[in-house]
DNA sequence: CGCCCAATCTGGTCCAACCAGTTGACCAGA
DNA sequence: TCTGGTCAACTGGTTGGACCAGATTGGGCG
């Protein structure tokens, strides 16, 4: 039974979506023990092996905790999940729509802002000049929005492999690949960063000079044309509890 | 006798340990097709479910791009793995060296500060009360570096769920448990920071009194402190000035 | 030469069985 | 009564083989 419409998707992944948007939405409580394989696997019709891959995944994500011989619970993702479950979060069916896009954007304000600096402080002549003329290149993208924000984020990976912080560049990847790219954000809530040519110019600049400090306080000046300006709506008690 | 480590690792985990690390070290260079399934299971001996299976995590990882009839082709990691990853780099067998260690002490520095920003900006009365109050009982945690350890994990993950900012608590899980009680930085190292009650503190009282700047300086200040400040020189490339 | 199709690669799914830990009910003995 | 051990019934882990489905390739035919 509840034999849903057998998209061309992979069964695996339909499931992992599935049970994941169970875990996120509260469904499937953190702690409790989830369904066991076999069942799992007769209640939706499949193979027990499409169930195991689905599980695996969910394992990954920590979302799950599986045991030999005991049940596999459910664990609370606020706590266990990294960052990567941010992507997954904006497409999770009960899509949460909240602040994570304001989260997301904070975020890459504040990375961006010290790889810029760490880049202006580390980053090799060759790498610099080779920002400062991605930088010129920059200026000759068309009006385009979807243009400026492909060679945007472009321009922003040279700055943040510059900076030699992996973890830098492996967030950058998360955030860029699953929030920015990935139509979380419309481009056009960013127009006023993306429109800044001369913001990104003279950052290049300041990055070439190894102005530490200039290079910091402009790129957090461009970014945070992008972050919503939090229209106060302090939640008193709103927030967490 | 004497079988002390009854190490049993699931074969898929095993399997899934050995390609990631191939494909970490270069030895399957990006771009170029997987082994197919068949193949690594008659390879390595084992089934070709258990191949699946690590294959799905590896998918999952974005270590790899699955095609249904092509073949599995393997991804620059660099440019599109998450930051999850930046845990399995560390316990990496051929550990890349490089220094992921100061990575994710600068990550989590300026993610903290800015955390510690937006949580007196937003966080609720209760919130900064109870930060305060967990501030108050860091002081009574005994001179063990691992139990300041533990408790400052506990008081930070305070500070970071009150800011509101679900992408910021989301790698503070993958820093955290990745990296910090993972081992991977050594508590000796960071016991400056860890020692610095009396910043912790500071720190609590500037959030109650919602003093956004002063609260992002002094948790700057602090998390600074274990930070390693660069003994390896900038890698000039020489030449002109 | 260029198109089309079929053999044959690849991954995706299924069935059925068995191995391996965990749990808890149950019963014999101290 | 309490302790200890056995055993059945779960759970996840693994295996084998078969088949479905999409992609690739190369040869044959127009």
């Amino acid at each position: 039974m509840t034999e849903q419409p057998i998209r061309r998707e992979a069964v695996s992944d339909q499931l992992f979506t599935l049970l994941r948007d169970r875990i996120l939405t509260g469904t499937l409580a953190a702690g409790a023990p989830m369904t066991a394989e076999r069942e799992l696997a007769a209640e939706f019709g499949v193979n027990r092996h499409a169930v195991r891959e689905a599980v695996k995944r969910l394992q990954q994500a920590r979302l799950v905790e599986v045991s030999h011989g005991g049940r596999t619970r459910v664990l609370d993702w606020r706590r266990t999940a990294g960052l990567d479950l941010a992507v997954q979060l904006a497409r999770a069916t009960g899509s949460p729509t909240h602040d994570l896009r304001r989260d997301v954007l904070e975020m890459r304000a504040s990375i961006g802002a010290d790889a810029a600096r760490l880049c202006a402080a580390r980053c090799s002549r060759e790498t610099a000049s080779e920002i400062v003329g991605a930088a010129a290149g920059y200026v000759g993208c068309g009006p385009d929005l979807a243009e400026l924000a492909a060679a945007d984020v472009a321009w922003w990976r040279l700055v943040v492999e510059g900076s030699g912080n992996l973890a830098y560049l492996l967030a950058f990847n998360t955030l860029v690949d699953g929030s920015l790219t990935a139509g979380e954000v419309p481009t056009d809530l960013r127009a006023a960063e993306l429109l800044d040519i001369e913001g990104h110019v003279r950052l290049a600049a300041l990055i070439a000079t190894h102005d530490e400090d200039g290079a910091e306080a402009a790129a957090r000046a461009l970014l945070a044309r992008s972050v919503p300006t939090a229209p106060i709506a302090p939640e008193h008690e709103g927030g967490q509890a």
